[in-house]
This record gives C-alpha cells, sequence and structure tokens, in this order.
DNA sequence: AACATACGGAACGGGCCGTTTCGTAAGTGT
DNA sequence: ACACTTACGAAACGGCCCGTTCCGTATGTT
C-alpha cells in the first residue's frame, strides 16, 4: 500500500521552517543595504547559515526569492472602518507609510526591487491592488453616508494620498507627519475631486 | 611649440557625436523594453551599430551609462510663470508626466533604473532636485499675490501632485487626465495645508 | 608625411546565477 | 532496528555578463 498519501507529513526529512523564515528576514535586510541588482544570493545563503541550493529548493530564481521577501513582510492590514472617512484614509495612509519606512518593504532601496519587471508582476496583485481595493471600500463607505458626492473621482483621492507617500518615501527618504496626511486628506474632503469636474460644462 | 594646448581641438581623430547620441537614443529603448537589471551594455552596442569599447569609453560603468540615458533625455523644462497658482501648478504637473510617460525616462521600467542605487545618486540633483526647486518658486509667488496663505506647506502640496504622477505612471502604468490634476490642485488651493494645522492647537 | 585619437572586433579575467553532485542528517513506516 | 524518503551544507560546474585590453584600421590635425 502506498505509505499514506496524507499531505500532512509527506515523508523524509521535513523542511526546516525557521531557516525558510530566516532566509526572508537577512533577505529583506540585504535589500535594503543593497538594492535588487547588487544583491547577491550567495551573500543571502551565507547571512542565512545555509547553502545557495538551500534558497533555491524554496524559490524558483532570485527574482522569486525577492518577491517573496517583499511578500512575506508586506503589512497589508485591515480595512478601516471608523465611521469616518477622515480617520478611514489617516490610517489606510498610516497603513501604507508602515511598509515604506524604516525596514518597509517598499522602503528606499528595496522599492528598486519592486519595480524590476519580474518582481513587479509576482508582487502586483497581492500587494498593491489589496490595497487598492480598501481605499475605493473606504470612499465607497463614504458616499454611502453622505461625507463625499457620489461622483467624487476615487483614482485623485486615493492616487494622491498614496502617491505623496511613495514619493517622500522611496524618492526623497523623508518622513510623512500625521499632521501632514490630515491636511491632504481635509483638502480632499472639503473639496472632492468629482469625475465631472465643475469647472467643466460652462467653460 | 606644443601643438595648440586649445582644448576646442585636442588633435587626433575627434569622438563621433551622432554615435555618442545614438547610443543614448537606443539606451532609452532598450531600458523601456527589459529594464535596469536585465539591460545589456552589448546589445546597446549592438544596436548602436558600435563595440562595447566605444560605450565604455564615453561612460565609466553600466550605471553612469544609464544615469546619462536618463539625464539626457529629461525634459526639466521652464519654471511656469503665468500669473496663476492653478495654471502653474497645472503647467508644471504636466511637465512632469511627459516624462513618465509614453517613452518618458522614468517611464514604467525605466523608473527601476533610476530608483538603483548607483543610478540613483547621479541623477537625484540634476533631475528631481531643480524640478522641486521650480514647485517651490510657483508657491513663493501664489503666496506673494496673496493666493495662498504664507504658512501653507508646500511639501504636501508639491509632493501630492509628483506623488499622483509617480504612482499612476510607475506603478499602475494609466495616464493622469488634465481635469484630475485640475481636480486635485483646486481641492489643494481651495483649503490649502498648513504648516500648523487648524485642527491643531485647541485639541 | 608624422602624429594622435577614435573606431569595430575579438579575446580575456572575474563575478554571479542557477544546477548538479556528494556525503550526511533527520524524519517516516514496518 | 531497518529501509526509505527528503532536506541539509559544501563544492564544483557551465553559462552569461561586466569591464578591460589588445589589435588593425579609419579619420582627423600639424
Amino acid at each position: 500500500m502506498a505509505p499514506a498519501p496524507n499531505a500532512a507529513t509527506p515523508a523524509g526529512r521535513p523542511a526546516d521552517e525557521e531557516l525558510s523564515r530566516r532566509i526572508l528576514d537577512v533577505g529583506l535586510d540585504l535589500l535594503h543595504e543593497h538594492g535588487y541588482a547588487a544583491l547577491r544570493v550567495e551573500h543571502v545563503a551565507k547571512a542565512a547559515g545555509c547553502g545557495k541550493a538551500a534558497i533555491y529548493r524554496r524559490h524558483a530564481d532570485k527574482a522569486a526569492l525577492v518577491a517573496a521577501i517583499v511578500l512575506a513582510h508586506a503589512e497589508i492590514g485591515e480595512c478601516p472602518d471608523t465611521g469616518s472617512a477622515r480617520e478611514d484614509l489617516l490610517e489606510h495612509a498610516l497603513q501604507n507609510q508602515r511598509n515604506q519606512e524604516g525596514k518597509g518593504v517598499a522602503a528606499g532601496r528595496a522599492m528598486s526591487a519592486i519595480l524590476e519587471p519580474e518582481v513587479f508582476a509576482l508582487v502586483w496583485d497581492s500587494l498593491f491592488l489589496v490595497r487598492r481595493r480598501h481605499g475605493e471600500r473606504i470612499l465607497d463607505r463614504a458616499i454611502t453616508r453622505g461625507e463625499l458626492p457620489s461622483d467624487v473621482d476615487p483614482d485623485v483621492i486615493l492616487d494622491a494620498l498614496s502617491g505623496l507617500t511613495l514619493l517622500r518615501h522611496a524618492i526623497e527618504g523623508v518622513r510623512v507627519e500625521p499632521r501632514q496626511y490630515l491636511a491632504l486628506i481635509d483638502a480632499l474632503l472639503t473639496s472632492p475631486p468629482r469625475l465631472l469636474h465643475a469647472s467643466e460644462g460652462t467653460d
């Protein structure tokens, strides 16, 4: 009889889960230090205390390794729902910031790795698309509550807010203060961008 | 006598300026196609119809080559001065967009090259810092004209505007419509972000 | 004509990616 | 206790690319 085709224990020496974790952890550090192009898989192995084979047994190639590093440390977070669009958007922006400041997955040099085409394709859905859905849900609820007009342009609000963080952290390397997020959010909520802008039509 | 120590003609066969240009032109195309890590110097040489030596005679290494490619094609543009902050900021944003859409130096895959640490150090001043100064001048003039309060926070306005373009083009690959820029600009001019936010102080 | 420099082509050393092989370690079921 | 299965570290390998150096030739100045 086949020896227990149970997926729980596939027989043989089990993979060292602690090592799997260590690879992703030291990988993030080295990614911050060197960026994508200068990152050496062998250095990751050395720092994790293993051979290259252990890494390639877990990840198809360097791009997949880096994508796994990014996804393992990305803080997607829950979609905020405080009952106030202002507070929801602030929390949403702060979640973004947490991923891009300090040792975040999108901080400084690590951002170049995410934009590398082969890595980008692997992290796009899980990283950007999910967070985008959160933002859209926040705006939908705000419309339902009457905090925003129904023809508000979500692209401008969400991308200006996320773009502010992206530019400040990835390019300028400077932190955004919570009061600066609030200043932008208040401006956007006070005169909300519309899909059909008010200045059009009578021009 | 020393043979004319004139810097204009250093004697010997002069460098082929047309080739210098061709290297930078085909380099931009290949950068768009492959990104930084997958860009091969030898392919640039092949596409430009020359040997690798001709490239390395002009540029110290791959990073310097890519930096030169980016700087050669960057459209810095003049600082807009229309007399209206709204129009100045729109033109400022459109200048940014021109560098990031289509075959712009910061479009799509080319952005990963700019963020690569070694390249970034070479293009930072000439690319980002100069354009940032333009934005600050626009806001200063707007304050002088009374269009904005004197304690306006330039970081929020300029970085939200540039960040919108950066996120949409580099990450999402979608163009920003002029009306969307205007919607954001109008929101920022209507309730301008202050260095000391209104909600503070009485808290 | 003598000289100086750029040119394309080819070859080279060094480094990294990704694979493979080896002997060993750590789990399974009988 | 035993065979079996799989993961492990170490090392070697082929292939590709970076960056340099050589060559013979082309193109300019004096």
